[in-house]
DNA sequence: CGAAGTGTTGAAGCAAATCAATTTTCGTGG
DNA sequence: CCACGAAAATTGATTTGCTTCAACACTTCG
């Protein structure tokens, strides 16, 4: 599969060829914007829902003191505001991480790709997923020492990035500075560092540019008490293309 | 207003007499939990969607090491789990802190009740919220320092508990052990205890029994950097009744 | 009255932050 | 293609926030 949406959702809900061809058709029109940009900030009130075809973007919180949390990877195939229709204005903000290729689709559009029972069903399970993953990240932050944190977050991404054909047998693109990283993890950039050495010298995760590479992911997976289940993934779509 | 799921939903969404009646009757047959219950385990398959209409329950997770981490604080009002019936399997428990009344609403008193557009959008609203929660959270767990954590927190439950009614000019109920604010906010019991004397001490927050008081809620919001907007309630809601 | 659960306190240890340099990588223009 | 400057990664030293361990006090309730 191509196209990053359709490859997420028939990984989540089985969708009818005329839904894939819909999504295709809504998400056809695309454009690109640089590393760093924002695409949505706190207090706007999009119009359009925002799609991610290509590159990494987050969802970010700012603190007044200058720390930053990310709360979400946005990776191929995920959406940045199907919500904010209802919510009226956004509570954070979305910037891109990476250059970025997306679609703004009108909300009528949306509104008529809800109209197909199994295309709904699909949309309301990926913003259940995108919960679920909150809550994961919730408990590593909370329970987890960042050495696990770390790992169960590659083991997590390896399987998302699999999913929408981002990965291969062991290794996946991560274009995150260490900074960035922190910002995810709720590290500080020097610990970051040091977790990252951790994990390579354990024989575990290694990572030369932007590289992800598992080691061994049985291994990587017992030490993250990493259990895919909280992804909701149908069957064994776990693994690369 | 009586009935937390209407006093709740009010706070988001304009609710017509209609919507509130078929609320009130759908919610009208209760049932009695004790604390420490489980309502739904991890991997259960619920028929019914779960509302809590007195009592404080919470979604938790357990690790293998037996650490718990509290993802969410369920309040009169609040709904366990409207997901559930697309996602298939939960991925988390939900306990009772304390006794709960609480109501079981089949699945397609569900369907009819999201017939109503104010409603289904009402509902969606109160599901938007709680993630929107969750991500605050999560920034508290990753950029607030212990202190800032917790007061952001008290200050969170008492706009929380203020619309459905539960909390009066500058205090509410909180029934919870510091083991279980600990687990709601990733900290050793003794942190909790040390935390809770250094906001008393700086006069923000007393806790004596379960009741907590906000002894000066601007300064307390001002310390937490608590802004109430992720919370998305409409006009003033946010005052006691 | 005793026992279990909860709260409190002190001391010691550890994980992670901070501070401060230094090195490496990378993008850019000459 | 190389040189330069900026961003990113790395390292060491120090400090701090939080955990752990251990003991003890208070409350509640059977």
């Amino acid at each position: 599969v191509q196209n990053p949406f359709v490859a997420k959702l028939c990984a989540g809900i089985d969708l009818r060829d005329d839904d894939r061809r819909a999504l295709e058709a809504a998400s056809a029109r695309t454009r690109t914007i640089g590393p760093r940009e924002q695409i949505i900030g706190e207090g706007d009130r999009p119009n359009d829902v925002h799609l991610i075809i290509e590159g990494f973007a987050a969802r970010a919180k700012t603190l007044p003191g200058g720390d930053r949390q990310i709360m979400a990877l946005l990776l191929p195939g995920d959406s940045c505001d199907l919500h904010v229709a209802i919510l009226g204005e956004m509570d954070h903000d979305i910037v891109a991480i990476t250059k970025c290729t997306l679609v703004d689709i009108p909300r009528h559009v949306i509104e008529e790709l809800l109209g197909s029972p199994t295309l709904a069903r699909a949309l309301w399970w990926s913003t259940l997923v995108d919960e679920a993953v909150l809550r994961e990240w919730l408990v590593s932050m909370g329970r987890r020492p960042a050495d696990e944190q770390a790992a169960h977050l590659f083991c997590e991404l390896y399987i998302r990035l699999a999913t929408v054909g981002r990965a291969d047998e062991d290794s996946y693109d991560l274009p995150l500075t260490q900074e960035e990283l922190g910002d995810v993890l709720g590290l500080s950039i020097v610990h970051v560092n040091r977790v990252l050495q951790k994990l390579k010298a354990d024989g575990l995760v290694e990572r030369r540019g932007s590289r992800v590479r598992l080691l061994d992911r049985t291994r990587l997976a017992e030490f993250a008490a990493f259990n895919p289940n909280y992804l909701h993934l149908r069957g064994t779509n776990a693994g690369p293309a």
